[in-house]
DNA sequence: ACCTGAACACCGTTCAAGT
DNA sequence: ACCTGAACACCGTTCAAGT
């Protein structure tokens, strides 16, 4: 053990959590406890210890919990944006890039049911965050630039770009959230069906004329 | 303040909470401490205190404090159905009443937004609960109704109306949910544009043709 | 039948102290 | 600078005991 870290260069590799990487680690084990046990799974005495570490240790690097619950979602905020930007462009920047994002979107909530309450939970300080307004900000941006597109191939109406935006997005959300919520029954069958009559009515929705 | 006692008839007024009347006593003190504090303000403690009662005397009533909450969801789920045919009603159960019961719909969450909160909360056992499932398809009920009306005066698609019911409730929820997490910004305006838009772009989605 | 009071096992947070 | 350990003020829930 000795002999192994005397033999490796120094690459700041760090075995202990030191330096500001147990910022990182804390909020590591805090998605992954959540993705397991659900928000009310996490306490900062489990997160703590899976860390060796006390469970006062995160306050060297979150005001509180709700700082910690906030950098969550904010990486959730992230990784959604990337899901969407991806779904756009692997489906052409069009209608058939359009919808796939519709379908991401739902499909990210339903992949991280938990991860996603937080991200729109009551009990985080979204406003006073500056990274998790940035972040979601971001993922929002990616749909308005898509409504952009879709206006430009006249598939959508010259509505203000970011109130058509904000629509779509209420809906989609709308349909994650009752999924989520088990609002719309066990079988999947029928979540399937509503994501895919949304996407249809969505286009027809912002569709031009009328 | 005896002698007022004594006058008074025997009218079964219940100055003491005995025979089942603390149940109703614990769910209206529940509401208002949501309303008032929040969901995070309800504690045992403080509503059995209100109440001048033992912070245990909620388990003869309740099974614990989910079910209390559940009983909360579905008084709000009473109400907002109540709300609901309103609105479709005085709107003349036409176009108007149904952009009525839209506009009910949001304001409803808007004016009890940590209530709306439970009625859609996680921490609910809302499957294995027969008055609130019961309370929530009432209330989705409204909608279904008002649907198929729309689709007698020619002025909605021809699809299963409860299909349709769905991706509108998907809708108007996804839009009082982000107005509820202050995700559209501190401005009411913002949330009124949003509120009109998304009925005129509900019309559009689910017009005949296309 | 209905309610109480003590006890239990938790929780987030504070703070003086260690290195 | 970073982390610990004890302490504090909470919380929901259980349960024997009272009336």
């Amino acid at each position: 053990m000795t002999r192994a870290r005397a033999a490796r260069p120094a690459k700041k590799r760090p075995d202990r959590y030191h330096h500001g990487d147990l910022r990182r680690a804390l909020l590591q084990e805090a998605v992954r406890t959540i993705a397991k046990h659900g928000v009310d799974g996490l306490t900062l005495r489990t997160v703590g210890s899976s860390l060796g570490v006390s469970r006062t240790a995160l306050y060297r690097h979150f005001a509180d919990k709700a700082a910690l619950l906030a950098a969550v979602a904010a990486d959730g905020f992230r990784t959604l944006r990337v899901d969407l930007e991806e779904a756009w462009q692997r489906g052409g920047r069009g209608r058939a890039g359009f919808e796939a994002m519709g379908l991401a979107y739902v499909r990210f909530a339903l992949a991280h049911p938990s991860h996603y309450r937080v991200m729109f939970g009551a009990d985080i300080p979204g406003a006073d965050n500056p990274e998790l307004t940035q972040e979601g900000a971001g993922a929002f941006q990616v749909l308005v630039y898509a409504v952009v597109a879709l206006q430009q191939l006249k598939l959508a109406r010259q509505d203000e770009p970011r109130q058509m935006a904000l629509f779509i997005w209420a809906t989609v959300h709308g349909v994650a959230m009752l999924a989520l919520d088990g609002r719309l029954g066990p079988e999947p069958a029928v979540v399937n069906r509503l994501i895919e009559y949304t996407i249809d009515r969505l286009r027809t929705g912002i569709a031009p004329g009328r």
